[in-house]
RNA sequence: GUGGUCGUAGCUCAGCUGGCAGAGCGCCGGGAUGUGGCCCCGGAGGUCGCGGGUUCGAGCCCCGUCGGUCACCCCA
């Protein structure tokens, strides 16, 4: 809300990423980018609203982020619509309506809008990159996606987290096992937390994901899904484990692991920094969802991604003191003291042989314009004075350096950077 | 959605039992005429989050509100 006696402020619960810190998020989206096409992904770029129903339908109407948590919208032709709350549902939605050849590979990079209340970690407005793969059920691909994320968070140079791994069922073996847990739960209503005394009955499986101790104690002695997954789902789930030891993946197998969207089916996993404090420590997590695209209206297509919260995988590289990127400065900045003509001539010229070049403005004194110039990182200045005007030259001065600087003619200074790329 | 806590200069923060708004850093200018960092001198910059109330007088007390932050919940 924008107060008039108040300057506005960015909306709750979001942020403006600026230098420096915006040089991490280059750096980090490079990163995501490059690793993603070293495993053959591609880009793909989805508006960030939809349809609510892409996310009703997609996430499930009675999880806790379509529930209560999406932004939502009617425009101006009385169309209603949803700021996206997460990323696999709005790329299925473009699978099924371009039906691309499979498998598809896709990646992506993008905000997510939920209204929660702020908090460590929680934002409005968060950011995450994510790979889809639509078109297969093979583990191998459930190997792979688990791998990019884990060398994704290994190349950032994280070291302490941990990689949580289930296995939600398919179609034959899960409703049956709802069930079971239903009828357990029933029996057990009364040891159960508060909430989930109610609203068990609804979607049994989130007592399971509840970290409170009554809940604990009873789903301890309950039915695992574990012990009665189908006969696939258990050798699909064992090929997985499989393919990841032979990548080196460590993991710890977690039962309990109940991810938030109902649309998961077999491999579900999920990445927790060991190094964040409180609640917020899951930086990435994912799963198969082999019915997805066909309760979005394509065809019956198997499917399995993974998000990973940048900003949260941020805090946790700031708590391991890991990932720590410098921003750029120019190579050489430009110091005018004849009125800017020159400055603007050699700043032109050197951006066009693809040095970064940064110079003074407004005609402020030399001693201003060297403040500026060593403010600005930069390694050299180039140095415009009456003489060298003159002589239709520059002095290069080293600001890092206690090298002498020299004075060459822009002939010179340009047949150099034209031969070696370089101005020294 | 519930609860705790905090809002004073661009940033980090002082400001006594209500009595003239401060410091450090940063920024701008100067320190003899063309050279940054260190040092010295000077300067600009504040509706004390916003709106009410109490009072002779409110940055300080009271109410409301907005925002930050932390926790619950949920998740990235």
């Amino acid at each position: 809300m924008i107060d008039d006696n108040q300057t506005p402020q960015a909306p709750t619960g979001t942020h403006d990423l600026m230098p420096p810190e915006s040089a991490r998020w280059e750096s980090l989206l490079g990163l995501f980018a490059n690793l993603s096409h070293r495993y053959s992904f591609g880009l793909v770029h989805t508006p960030m609203f939809e349809d609510v129903r892409v996310f009703q339908r997609g996430i499930g109407e009675v999880s806790e982020v379509v529930s209560k948590e999406m932004y939502e919208f009617t425009d101006r032709g009385g169309r209603h619509y949803a700021l996206r709350p997460e990323g696999t549902a709005s790329i299925v939605r473009a699978f099924v309506q371009h039906r691309p050849t499979t498998p598809f590979r896709a990646w992506y990079a993008t905000p997510s809008f939920r209204y929660e209340r702020p908090q460590a970690g929680r934002y409005r407005q968060h950011h995450q990159v994510g790979v889809e793969v639509l078109g297969s059920d093979d583990a191998d691909i459930d190997v792979e996606v688990i791998a990019l994320a884990q060398r994704f968070f290994e190349g950032l140079g994280l070291k302490s987290f941990t990689l949580s791994l289930n296995s939600m069922g398919d179609g034959a073996c899960r409703p049956q096992y709802v069930e079971m847990l239903r009828s357990f739960l029933a029996e057990h209503q009364a040891d159960l937390c508060e909430e989930h005394a109610k609203v068990y009955a609804i979607n049994p499986l989130r007592v399971l994901d509840c970290k409170k101790d009554a809940c604990q104690e009873v789903t301890e002695k309950g039915p695992f899904l574990e012990d009665v997954l189908c006969g696939e789902c258990h050798d699909h789930l064992a090929r997985v484990e499989e393919g990841l030891r032979q990548e080196g993946i460590s993991f710890i197998r977690s039962p309990r692991l109940v991810r938030g969207f109902d649309y998961y089916t077999r491999t579900t996993f999920e990445f927790a920094s060991d190094a964040l404090e409180g609640a917020q420590n899951a930086i990435g997590g994912g799963g198969r969802y082999d019915g997805l695209v066909e309760s979005l209206g394509g065809p019956p297509t198997p499917g399995i991604g993974f998000g990973i919260g940048i900003e949260r995988v941020l805090l946790a590289c700031d708590a391991e003191g890991v990932f720590v990127v410098e921003s750029l400065p120019p190579v050489a900045f430009v110091v005018d003291a004849t009125g800017g003509d020159q400055a603007r001539r050699i700043t032109a010229s050197l951006r066009a042989f693809g040095i970064s070049v940064d110079r003074a403005y407004d005609q402020r004194s030399m001693k201003a314009q060297f403040k500026a110039a060593d403010r600005s990182g930069a390694a050299l200045a180039l140095v415009v004075g009456d003489d060298e005007l003159a002589s239709n030259s520059v002095t290069v001065r080293p600001l890092r350096t206690q090298d002498e600087q020299i004075t060459i003619t822009l002939e010179e200074l340009f047949e150099r950077v034209r031969k070696t790329g370089r101005i020294l």
